[in-house]
DNA sequence: AATGTGCTTTGACTTAAGTCAAGGACAGTT
DNA sequence: AACTGTCCTTGACTTAAGTCAAAGCACATT
């Protein structure tokens, strides 16, 4: 299969006359990165923006003590980096591959040509920027306005929403990312997980995770209940 | 001065054919509000979005328990309630008049419309989403890796940017909005600046802030120097 | 000048969550 | 089966920041 056609299917690209699905495939360029491998930093410039293949990309912050906040973590048919693109200015985050990853890159200036003369592309990418924003909006309310036990149980609901499977999550990053992504610590997740079992909202076995009480899950998330 | 002249000078309308501003003009509509309105809520359907000609507007969430956080508050020229245009879902937060406040609004559809016919007008918007993005991110960071003494360093550094007038600041807003835009509450804000003001740091008359120690400010802000 | 209403500050106290340090658990390798 | 590294958990402690309550100020109105 081409890139042309991988590019069809993806969000971003959706419902584009074809011959600019060639387009895009002839300005793409392939990247590989190593698990851990850097892709940018905070402050490189944009240069362009990326479309993951298949791997899996984490944008994050780091504080001057190290405390790491995750932003997001990407997986395939999803892009990043777009910002800088049409900012001008630097990348606002860094980027790492969280596993062996292959990349698109789509060079801003070319891009940027594309989307002028398609303005389906230009909505498309309004559309992906604005759900980003909300998701950002999200975390700024849960950071902001609610504690680590209300986060954790609004993520839990999240997954087991995606994987249908009514009530059993299998995490697929590690608990410490879990809680970088969470805004909190491995230790403290830890101790809210250990009371959420003990109060038998959840069942806990490795990284398999089966809710056994939605609604108490809901309550300690969106009503201000408390987790005793 | 006919309204499509007023559009022609703000960021988002800049650089378009003046016909463009004649046809926005043509499907703005005016409306007013009296401080402390709701201009519309969390959830509601997102018909259109605002240009603020004057006044001031907030756009904030509410914990359960009544804590607000602001996530941005928005002068004349600027814009606000774009996401939900370009998501299709409901406002994401509450926006609310912090002053009387006359604005703009740009019904949906036929601001998309105009949109798929103006790439230019495509890229603006980008650019502002993309600048938006930016400034969460920076709030994200803030709320999760540093405390409240760096993001107020950091805030009053950046106001003393703008308002050029070397070291002198005077808020616009209340000491309470300036609790809620930092993401904390009034008591600890102004415990924190009298600390401030007991190291020498800044000078505080009222609503008049002078910055007496520029690079003591700045390291607490981005180095992870502590405020004793 | 006196009164009231809405900010702001201060003090005493509580609490959520972070730090530091020590054990466990587990997976892959030799 | 023993070893090694990584991740996860637990415990004791510290700390930043929130809560509650009471003054203090400041400005607008009568």
């Amino acid at each position: 299969m081409g890139i042309a056609d991988q590019l069809a299917v993806i969000p971003l690209f959706e419902g584009l006359p074809s011959e600019h699905h060639q387009t895009l495939a002839r300005i793409a360029i392939t990247r590989s990165y190593q698990k851990g491998q850097m892709i940018f930093a905070e402050g490189d410039e944009g240069t362009g923006f990326y479309i993951i293949q298949s791997g899996r990309i984490k944008v994050f912050k780091i504080s001057p003590e190290g405390k790491e906040q995750i932003f997001h973590i990407f997986g395939p048919g999803e892009s990043f980096g777009e910002v800088a693109v049409f900012t001008g200015q630097g990348f606002p985050a860094f980027a790492e591959a969280d596993a062996q990853s292959s990349l698109l890159f789509f060079p801003r200036q070319a891009f940027v040509a594309l989307i002028r003369k398609d303005s389906s592309l230009a909505l498309n990418m309004l559309a992906v920027l604005s759900r980003r924003l909300q998701k950002f909006s999200a975390l700024i309310e849960d950071l902001s306005l609610k504690e680590v036990p209300a986060r954790l149980a609004a993520h839990l609901l999240y997954l087991c929403e995606k994987d249908l499977d009514a009530n059993k999550i299998s995490l697929d990053i590690s608990k410490g990312q879990l809680a970088s992504l969470l805004g909190t610590i491995p230790e403290t997740l830890s101790r809210i997980m250990s009371r959420m079992s003990r109060q038998g909202l959840i069942r806990m076995k490795g990284s398999h995770i089966t809710i056994l009480d939605r609604q108490g899950l809901k309550d300690i998330a969106t009503e201000g209940k408390k987790l005793t």
